[in-house]
DNA sequence: CAATAAATTAGACAGTTGGGTAATGGATTA
DNA sequence: TAATCCATTACCCAACTGTCTAATTTATTG
């Protein structure tokens, strides 16, 4: 049952990868695991972003593992210097945390993948694959909180289609402004406050808005709309 | 410490997969390059939306396979009602095209990986194998596309930090059931009867709730459970 | 101009929510 | 064994929610 899945197994030269981590015990982890693959070779290592700049520039590698937590520079500068660069190395950015805002800090700065450390090393080794031919990886940790920071598009009529507007919910604009302050989870007075108008106006907007939106109270109204991009 | 090398060679059950295309012929190579995976198991397909999420409904499959360029309801849509259906069924959207605003529609509407229709038929059988694990996979054409497409964030001073680990929340198993009603806008009430507690049970657990996810109510309880992936 | 829709305000009312505090039994762990 | 954590129940209370009815003002549109 172990034959086909290798879709890297090929005769080409190997992926050659320069891993950027301050902990030497987790450094020997990550080449011990990547170098059982016939087809992968951790070319140097380095135990700070300073050090790692250098070996990249010299070994131009495929793919990059770099630590997030290093010591002085830290490695999201790291990979803006390494982008400057110009080479074509594929970035894995490997950390232990999974806050939002260094997920997506990550991604912006020129990683094509994002890995939290406890990944299964043999999996490691699939992602530095599939990140060497330009996908982008993200893991399961973090997967859902990066997409759901890409920009909203409105989808109704992206593709050659009619017949969609009548499920769409016709808001408006004050509705709107008082379903966003619904969402990041306002009370009808603060949300009266907040547009400088009185409790019993933010209430009838919030009425409407539940009915409009076919649902029967505010936690529904707020799922419905971060669920369907309303926000 | 761990034995695995195939990430999928497991001994539990195959991955149960529905494929939304409407071109036979492309639903044929489909099901027949999945199909030659042990752990994979095609349990049905669809040649347009309705029967499609009909089908969803039936088998409440662990992966989809969506093609966005259908007939009538259009892929994109299909996925949006999808996902309120509820189910934790993960999606791969497929398509011929790279058009910018259409990936992201993509996976802004619900899908976990995106794939063009080239791609080698083993590959696609990993990209299911990572998608049914949480993955966010993105096809090599259009990766740095939608990297781009996340929204800048100042890096300065991002990493500087340590402390924050405390920030994740250690749930219990039933706070997390609590948390589902939650998210779906049961009340406290509907939550008591629907686990056959109290309503003071209930109350009990949401308000550990708000404690352990730092939220001031339901309602942001409910909306970070949403953004963050935690249901 | 008249009709319609949106935004605003108000009072009232039953029901829900979230915070305290406190007690009990069961399970796991030190 | 003792200490902890979890699930469970209970009571109280201030605050908030959602619905109703009803009225005024401003735009927009036929």
């Amino acid at each position: 049952m172990n034959m086909v899945q290798k879709t890297a197994e090929t005769q080409t030269k190997p992926i050659s990868v320069i891993i950027v981590e301050d902990f030497k015990l987790t450094r020997v982890g990550l080449r011990c695991a990547l170098n059982a693959n016939d087809d992968i070779n951790v070319v140097a290592e380095a135990e700070d972003a300073v050090e790692g700049l250098k070996l990249i520039e010299r070994h131009k590698p495929d793919v990059i593992l770099m630590d997030l937590g290093l010591p002085g520079m830290n490695g999201i500068e790291a990979m803006v210097k390494c982008k400057e660069m110009n080479f074509d190395s594929k970035i894995i950015a490997l950390t232990s945390h999974d806050r939002c805002e260094e997920v997506i800090a990550a991604l912006t700065s020129g990683a094509s993948a994002y890995c939290l450390k406890d990944i299964d090393p043999n999996k490691l080794a699939d992602v530095v694959r599939d990140v060497s031919t330009g996908v982008c990886w993200i893991d399961p940790m973090v997967a859902q909180m990066t997409l759901n920071s890409l920009p909203k598009i409105d989808n109704a009529g992206l593709l050659p289609n009619k017949s969609n507007n009548e499920g769409r919910v016709p808001l408006t604009e004050r509705e709107f402004e008082v379903l966003k302050h619904l969402v990041s989870g306002k009370s009808n007075t603060e949300i009266a406050k907040e547009l400088i108008v009185s409790v019993h106006t933010a209430k009838a907007h919030v009425c409407s808005i539940l009915q409009k939106m076919c649902v029967n109270d505010r936690v529904q109204a707020a799922v419905k709309a971060v669920k369907e991009g309303m926000v």
